[in-house]
DNA sequence: GCAAAAAGTGAACATATGTGCTAAAATGAC
DNA sequence: GTCATTTTAGCACATATGTTCACTTTTTGC
């Protein structure tokens, strides 16, 4: 059975390898671990790297150089999605020349729905508070030209400022309604240029708390 | 200058550069490069692996064996906290050992503050709504046993339900105040179990839309 | 203490792998 | 087509690295 020592000297191969990958990008050699933890032998690297192994703490390749990870890492591992922050565009530029300004933020997609093209962009005031969208809230928005009526869209009327509210039609008109019950539904008349960005789909807010 | 089909194998190479260790954790082999690109010798994929260094696509360790990584990964590379999900907990029950049950989110630590412990929960009713805290958010808490008023925290009464409320005194009794206008402030007298588990500092919805 | 078991050492060995050099093949400009 | 340039092939070579095994040292159980 693992003596005390032994099974701090495991833990501290565990550490070493999780910190030289997280540093490095690549697996430690077996030889690099042996002078990290100060052994004079690679045999006893290889004894420790085995009931590793079998304890499934790691897993390497046999016979191969570098190939030892963590199945920690593995399981911890949550795939994420760099969304493009959308600054504010300048009338008339397209909106995607306006993203290559290139401030993203990070979505984990083990909780948003994160389909087709994203990006995203900071609520500036009050339009949106009665569903819970509040001023400096990040808001993501997956981009897409249409909607379906009762979709938050992101949009922009004659190449303005990008706002986000709730989009209806009402005939040929299409209406965008703030969720604030002291604000004015925004009328869209019939011709106007007229531009849906993309419907929302999820927050991040940080600002509860610093 | 790099001819198209030049250009092709750059791109090729990066692709599958990439794809590999996304798939086995560790880096390809030169010769395993040169296996999958179809070339006959290692040579035409050292002058690959050369113009992708020069060109800041790629990294790599002199000499060193499957030490190749994109550059790209390591910009997009977004560290991130694995948070712990609270359940709903038992009463009496630690809130440790809830947190055992391991359902875990995970925060973009470039978005969020994510400084000591934390944990989050789903947000159950309406109690916060007119500060933006929705039924079904998720709320990150920074773990904590104590709190300044106006905080919002995550409290827990007599070891009953968890609840997410601001925070104040009022001489010796601690008043949980709602944000909706429709509810009543929860007063805790003096000498009544009451227990901070953290105070709420982030938010996220993937409601919004699906 | 003592014997058995466990852990660590050293050295050799096998190979996986990166590198460099020359020549052949392919490509491109004219 | 011809010639210059680029790209690829073929090897040889140096090393980085994993593996193994007999032997010594340390630890453990009694």
């Amino acid at each position: 059975m693992a003596s005390a020592k032994m099974q701090q000297n495991l833990d501290r191969t565990l550490e070493f390898i999780k910190k030289f990958v997280k540093e490095k990008n690549y697996s430690p050699s077996v030889r690099e671990i042996c002078a990290a933890l100060g052994f004079k032998s690679t045999a006893s690297v290889q004894n420790y790297l085995e009931r590793l192994r079998a304890e499934g703490k790691i897993r390497r390749e046999y016979s191969k150089n570098r190939t030892i990870y963590l199945v920690e890492d593995e399981e911890e591992f949550s795939d994420f999605e760099s969304v493009p922050m959308l600054g504010n565009i300048a009338a008339g530029q397209p909106l995607l020349a306006a993203v290559e300004n290139d401030v993203k933020l990070h979505f984990p997609s083990d909780f948003f729905h994160l389909v087709g093209d994203n990006f995203c962009l900071t609520v500036k005031g009050e339009s949106m508070r009665e569903i819970g969208i509040m001023n400096g809230d990040v808001v993501l928005i997956r981009s897409t030209p249409t909607a379906n009526e009762g979709d938050i869209v992101a949009a922009q009327i004659n190449n303005g400022e990008v706002t986000l509210k709730r989009f209806f039609k009402r005939g040929n008109e299409i209406v965008l309604h703030p969720e604030n019950s002291s604000m004015e539904d925004i009328i869209v008349p019939e011709g106007t240029e007229f531009r849906i960005l993309g419907i929302a789909v999820g927050l991040m807010r940080n600002t509860l708390a610093r």
